[in-house]
RNA sequence: GCCCCGGUAGCUCAGGGGAUAGAGCGUCCGCCUCCUAAGCGGAAGGUCGCAGGUUCAAAUCCUGCUCGGGGCACCA
């Protein structure tokens, strides 16, 4: 309908530019919103205000005239002039009518659209390190992740969902050090678990798989890794104490040894991470390995390419790469004096693998800790020959839980409720997957379980899928009492829901495609939760006051169709988020 | 010091160039003989952090300040 009306006011514009409108107006874009208040109609456009500055000309003049000319439309019953200079449409019935149609037509496809065709988008999202249990934070970046892949691709773009797996690297090694001392400790020797390993009963049962796999073939006496390291050290540094560890660990098992360990480990973690985001609906189609880089080559072409350029110096021992050049506040390391790559190094050879996929847009969906890195990614990018605006990333802010009006302490230490496991167990996928893109990803986001596991009309989960559950509801009332909706019928008589009620329901039903382009386009599916919330207000207010299984055969057709569109959209929408919507409740 | 996010009703937050700034919760007052009251209606409640600027028009854009959260590795 939107674009129904902004191609009537561009024909407008094209009559009126023949006699009256400057050349440069060519470049006018007109914009139809909908309005605010239905006294301005249903839509209006800016058009004359922002053409009058132009052509110097009072702008309620320039309303009156373009209104003039403005084609016919059946959807269009009035158009006036209003305020400064706003040109307002009032819709017909009809118009309204061919939306509530159109919903039911469109089925489960209702507020698809093609303005995304054909572009290429890969969503990184999660990417958590693969040493534990993901925990609350990772589930808002899980369900905002998913939510945003699903309004892309309900508005037409190729979308590829991905999980960077960071399988390498000193992480791995502490958490593989930190399963082989619990092994250790199963196989009854006594060992100092440093401060800084993984804790966490994880841990332990990797611990025992290692030994179902491996018996005891990988048991080494504790006092040959410990008492070669200075006591005092430990005090003092913790990180070089357990980097001391590592080393020894590798040392008296050999690499092969250490990597059976480690490999356990991450399998396992791994394991427990995909079945996670699995049952909370999220299904990445690619699990990309840090490790496949080194394999694949892709790392090497990447320093290439900036060495190619130019981009690389020497300095130290180490390889840097010239990031100041492109915006970066300072130059990056690249190659470590002890020859290593860099974990920067793996993830420009990582962006630059999405951009030779054919990825036109690089969407990383990130902690908001992480906002320091996106200079330097795009750095990279740039310096590689890569457009520098092909990265978009977009930032989640924390997760703070609370237990009604306690705050509650989420530290791994202590062992408190952390996990996204624990919050689903609790409280449910649907309402965990809705509550965590209520907020906008650049809010933080107070998290409350009681009102999320409520079953009352503070929990916006439970008053979505109501409206959803009522209209199944009033379905089966209606086989029950042997009648059965005649949909061809309520077609046809859409025009007796004169009701004001049916009026704004139905203009609610054909905001969703206008509401999906938008979230969408700003990767904000809390756009869409709002709208579902208003929709069901409608809905709800709509089954309050008026009886939908009336009589009359004619009025009850034509109110079943409205309220199994409004069944349909909530479906729609909910399904986008991730959320079920049950037939009773 | 530099960078990112936020400051809007008592609370949690939408709106991010347009007309009289919205929602939920909370408070107060009403509504079940009726398709699920997990629902609906009404009322009260605002210096859109502060100060400048741009614009026909600023909560919205720009600059400065301020308060709160986070970040500034040869870790990943």
């Amino acid at each position: 309908m939107k674009k129904h009306l902004e191609s009537l006011v561009s024909e407008a514009l094209v009559r009126l530019r023949d006699d009256e409108l400057p050349p440069e107006s060519l470049r006018f874009v007109p914009e139809v919103e909908r309005t605010r208040d239905s006294r301005h109609g249903d839509f209006a456009t800016n058009v004359a205000l922002r053409l009058a500055t132009l052509i110097d000309r009072k702008p309620r003049d320039v309303a009156a005239r373009v209104a003039e000319l403005l084609p016919a439309s059946k959807f269009v019953g009035r158009v006036a002039v209003a305020g400064p200079g706003f040109i307002n449409f009032f819709l017909t019935p009809a118009a309204l009518e061919a939306g509530v149609a159109e919903v039911v037509e469109a089925g489960e496809r209702y507020g698809e659209s093609d303005s995304g065709t054909g572009r290429h988008i890969l969503v990184e999202y999660v990417s958590a390190n693969p040493t534990g249990p993901l925990h609350v934070g990772h589930g808002r970046h899980a369900a905002y992740g998913a939510s945003v892949a699903n309004l892309l691709r309900a508005t037409g773009h190729q979308v590829h969902e991905e999980y960077y797996v960071n399988d390498t690297g000193r992480q791995m090694d502490i958490l593989a050090l930190s399963v082989w001392l619990r092994y250790l400790e199963a196989h009854g020797e006594k060992v100092e678990f440093p401060a800084n390993g993984y804790r966490g009963d994880y841990i332990r049962q990797i611990a025992a798989l290692v030994t179902e796999r491996y018996t005891d073939s990988l048991v080494i006496p504790a006092t040959m890794v410990f008492t070669e390291l200075a006591p005092a050290r430990r005090e003092e540094d913790q990180e070089s104490h357990i980097d001391a560890l590592i080393a020894a660990a590798r040392d008296k098992l050999g690499p092969e040894g250490f990597a059976r360990v480690l490999d356990t480990a991450l399998e396992s973690v791994l394991a427990d991470i995909r079945d996670d985001l699995a049952e909370f609906g999220v299904r990445p189609d690619q699990w990309y390995s840090e490790r496949s880089l080194e394999a694949s080559g892709a790392i090497d072409r990447a320093l290439a390419r900036l060495r190619d350029r130019g981009k690389l110096y020497e300095k130290g021992g180490a390889q840097w790469f010239r990031a100041t050049e492109y915006g970066d506040v300072k130059d990056r390391v690249v190659i470590r004096e002890n020859g290593k790559r860099t974990y920067f190094s793996s993830d420009i050879a990582y962006h630059l693998h999405k951009r030779e996929r054919g990825n036109e847009v690089l969407l990383d969906i990130l902690g908001a800790d992480h906002h320091g890195y996106i200079a330097r990614v795009r750095a990279g990018l740039e310096a590689m020959g890569e457009p520098g605006t092909s990265l978009e990333v977009r930032l989640v802010q924390f997760v703070t839980l609370f237990r009604g009006g306690e705050k509650l302490r989420m530290s791994t230490r202590s062992g408190e409720f952390v996990t996204l496991r624990d919050l689903r167990r609790e409280v449910g996928n649907d309402a965990a997957r809705l509550f965590y893109v209520l907020r906008s990803n650049d809010q933080h986001l107070d998290f409350d379980l009681e009102l999320a596991k409520s079953r009352s009309t503070e929990n916006p989960v439970y008053y979505i899928q109501y409206a959803h559950a009522r209209v199944c509801s009033v379905f089966r009332q209606l086989g029950e009492r042997g009648l059965e909706w005649d949909a061809g019928d309520g077609r046809a008589h859409l025009s007796e829901l004169e009701d004001a009620r049916e009026k704004s329901l139905m203009t609610a039903l054909g905001r969703y495609p206008e509401v999906i382009e938008l979230a969408a386009a700003n990767r904000a599916p809390h756009n869409l939760v709002h709208y579902l919330r208003e929709l069901a207000n409608e809905f709800h207010s709509y089954y309050n006051a008026v009886p939908f299984i009336v009589e009359r055969a004619e009025l009850r057709n034509a109110r079943l169709m409205l309220i199994c569109a409004s069944r349909q959209v909530i479906q729609n929408g909910l399904s986008l988020l991730g959320v079920s919507a049950p037939e009773s409740m």
